[in-house]
DNA sequence: CCTACCGATCGGTAGG
DNA sequence: CCTACCGATCGGTAGG
């Protein structure tokens, strides 16, 4: 049954105002917290009005639920690919590592203290049960053939158990690692990523740099042996 | 000059008044995030009125830059203590973690947040420096003497510079990496801790045993050598 | 998807 | 340290 008469939004055209809505806010929440982003905020960088927003979902928490639900459904997928790679231990962790890095430029801090305190005791549940199968469960997986392997040391041994591990390397992912550098003393003079690289010796202060330098350590340790 | 002839607040009420407050909105802030917290909420569990409050801060981001500047030097004047001690590298940076444990619920990234996002870029900048001093320069002088000793590894082989190192061992104190267990299916029955630790076999789950394991971890790796 | 608007709450001020 | 109150902004709704 046709009915394009008027200019009544098509479902195509509904669905991509959808979809700008939820990158949108992605990009807000992700950056500066559920609480400190408005609805406002969200509807103006869309070019919409605000209570347009309501059209497409039902409220501010259900629109911070979806964003979350794509975002882990998305790097789910892609870190089950890279699980599953022909590659060994060391090289599937830098690749997860590094895909976290580059997909994720906030920090998973923030997403989990917003779900432990913003939100509704259910909503927080169904969402921490979502993060642990989407991420934790897939990392873990990578550490549990490790273990199998004889490759990590068991929990007796001073190491640790596979989930419990891929907490910790999420944890060392925590932006706010390495955000720091704009001015500790003055001498600092130009490009921070370069200035710090050069001034410690080793590439830490890149991105891949980072990821290489986390999985030795968390692998190798510190320590000389 | 004497002057207590109504009822007027003496220097050390008002003097109490304000370590009331400042221990009051160092709970929540700690706990909610800056945003979060509203100065009524501060006010109400110090038994005031909202106003009140600007009798003793001129506002609410000057209450919570006294919250941090009072929290960071309490945490530096420990560090530094125990920094100094005729100890082993690991058992000084086993007390540093179980410090940090202990005296902060809370997690380090969610402050740091709050500094990027929530207050003025002077500020931001000074309360910078100060955590850099106050939390990371101690630490970092543990690192700085194993690097010395060569008991750590330096950047070129596998290792980090102290200052890197330290970060790395902060974030590595995330609350999020293990405040998650309330149920991930529904086979954990009664107290989390203990099913957990029972669970994965070792003593992750407690303060200490999770203080052990991070330190053990950073200096010597997950994998067997 | 818009205009118009709601009650609630925010940080902060006036004045005593 | 209180009462009373301000303008701004919040999430959300009515009605078309």
């Amino acid at each position: 049954m046709p009915r394009g008469h008027k200019k009544a939004a098509t479902r195509e055209e509904t669905e991509q105002t959808r979809i700008t809505i939820l990158r949108t806010a992605e990009q807000l929440f992700m950056e500066y917290g559920y609480r400190a982003v408005s609805t406002r905020q969200i509807a103006d960088a869309c070019g919409l009005t605000q209570p347009a927003l309501y059209h497409h979902f039902a409220d501010k928490q259900d629109l911070y639920v979806e964003v979350l639900k794509e975002n882990i459904a998305q790097t789910q997928a892609a870190l089950e690919r890279i699980v599953r790679r022909n590659e060994t231990l060391q090289e599937r962790l830098q690749i997860v590592v590094r895909y976290l890095f580059k997909s994720t430029q906030y920090d998973h801090a923030l997403m989990m203290h917003d779900i432990q305190h913003e939100l509704e005791p259910q909503t927080r549940l169904m969402l921490h049960e979502l993060f642990h199968r989407g991420l934790i469960s897939p990392i873990a997986s990578v550490f549990e053939q490790g273990l199998h392997d004889g490759q990590l040391k068991a929990p007796q041994q001073g190491g640790m158990d596979a989930i419990s591990a891929s907490y910790l390397l999420m944890s060392m992912l925590s932006r706010f690692l390495v955000q720091s550098p704009p001015v500790y003393g003055a001498q600092v003079s130009a490009n921070g990523q370069e200035a710090a690289a050069a001034l410690t010796g080793n590439a830490f202060f890149t991105d891949v740099g980072r990821a290489e330098a986390i999985v030795q350590i968390l692998l190798h340790g510190l320590a000389v042996k």
